[in-house]
DNA sequence: ATTACTTTTGGCCACTTGGTTAAACTATCC
DNA sequence: GGATAGTTTAACCAAGTGGCCAAAAGTAAT
């Protein structure tokens, strides 16, 4: 099941994302990441010389892990509702899959944005394809005059934020466990539908 | 303006909302909340014994305002085109003038769930105002037939995300600050027709 | 076996952290 | 004016913090 040899550098890079993911950079303590790859605290300094440089590395995996799926999903050829459809349902599958990761980018984006975006040129993400079909598919002439923009940060936002806000919303709402992850499975089909009537012509 | 007499525990709370909201629990430092309060640090120990309560006070702070806005701003007796609009501009409203609320509690909630959770239960946020106005306003003929949960999720989701996502959306989408404020300005107007069309019947 | 090298370790260090203490100051009431 | 209670201060502390170093342990080629 799990690869058993992994490489000190990867071990250290898989306890990296787990502790930081949870804790953030301030939260997390080089020890803590040490103690969960099962190694020596001096030998992260010796792979990463120093906390800044691990984390970079792996807020850079997991911008492109966030926006890789989300960017490559979009199949072209593919009329609007079936494009949303696939989209939708793929990406909440990821996220449901790595619940950490938009939390852990959104809370970074808040305590350091200039940090951030530093990171965030030097780790190029490149939107250009999924902003080209988005924009050909909302030229449709069934669909409301709709800025892709718009669209874009729309999908964006209803799939990511009941991911993000999960223990607000289930707490609120008074969910168990399991009928949270029911909701999210019903989402992956309402969602679709949804967005697809807010931007079809009457 | 701003008035001149704030008690000693006044301009510590003061100072704390700033720091906390910027860098979080584990980011922020004790001797900078003294500092932004222009006191001495041992002070604040005299007023809030530790750390923690200090924050519980400013997170519960950022709860009651977050929520009652939200809570409270929806009207009886009014068609829900209507509800909607007067919701979503204040909402947004609000949010433009306190940006750092939201993105200061999610980032919290992905840190530390647990202690968050407890808080919550401690800082009774009742929604059940709003949650009677929605689900009595979906119940409308013309409408779809649509889960008030899910409405209110998709709602949250819609106000909140392109503020807490602002430095990434702003650079993904190459917006200066001032694009990004007039395409907020702009979501505000187009929001509520953008949910109606999603719920009204075709 | 010797060499040259990389990898791993325990122990250490300078510095910062949240928190304490005891003394000084201030205002109020008698 | 002095006793009392609340407020403010500088100095201090123990417990961590990230980071460093020199020696040990492993590895591969000669």
């Amino acid at each position: 099941m799990v690869k058993k040899t992994l490489s000190t550098e990867e071990k250290i890079l898989e306890a990296a994302k787990t502790i930081f993911h949870r804790k953030g950079f301030e939260g997390a303590r080089m020890q803590e990441i040490a103690d969960e790859a099962r190694i020596n605290k001096a030998l992260l300094h010796y792979y990463f010389r120093t906390k800044e440089n691990l984390f970079d590395d792996v807020f850079k995996a997991a911008l492109r892990d966030i926006f890789t799926k989300l960017f490559t999903t979009v199949d072209a050829n593919v009329p609007m509702e079936e494009k949303l459809k696939n989209l939708i349902n793929e990406y909440i599958g990821f996220l449901q899959k790595n619940s950490y990761i938009p939390g852990f980018i959104l809370a970074e984006i808040n305590q350091n944005p200039g940090k951030i975006i530093k990171i965030f040129k030097s780790a190029p993400v490149s939107p250009s394809m999924l902003f080209e079909r988005l924009r050909e598919s909302v030229q449709d002439e069934s669909l409301e005059k709709t800025d892709f923009r718009e669209l874009f940060i729309n999908i964006l936002a209803l799939c990511i934020f009941p991911i993000i806000a999960r223990p607000m919303l289930q707490h609120i709402l008074e969910f168990s466990d399991k009928e949270y992850d029911l909701f999210i499975e019903k989402r992956k089909k309402e969602l679709p539908v949804f967005i697809m009537n807010a931007i079809r012509k009457k």
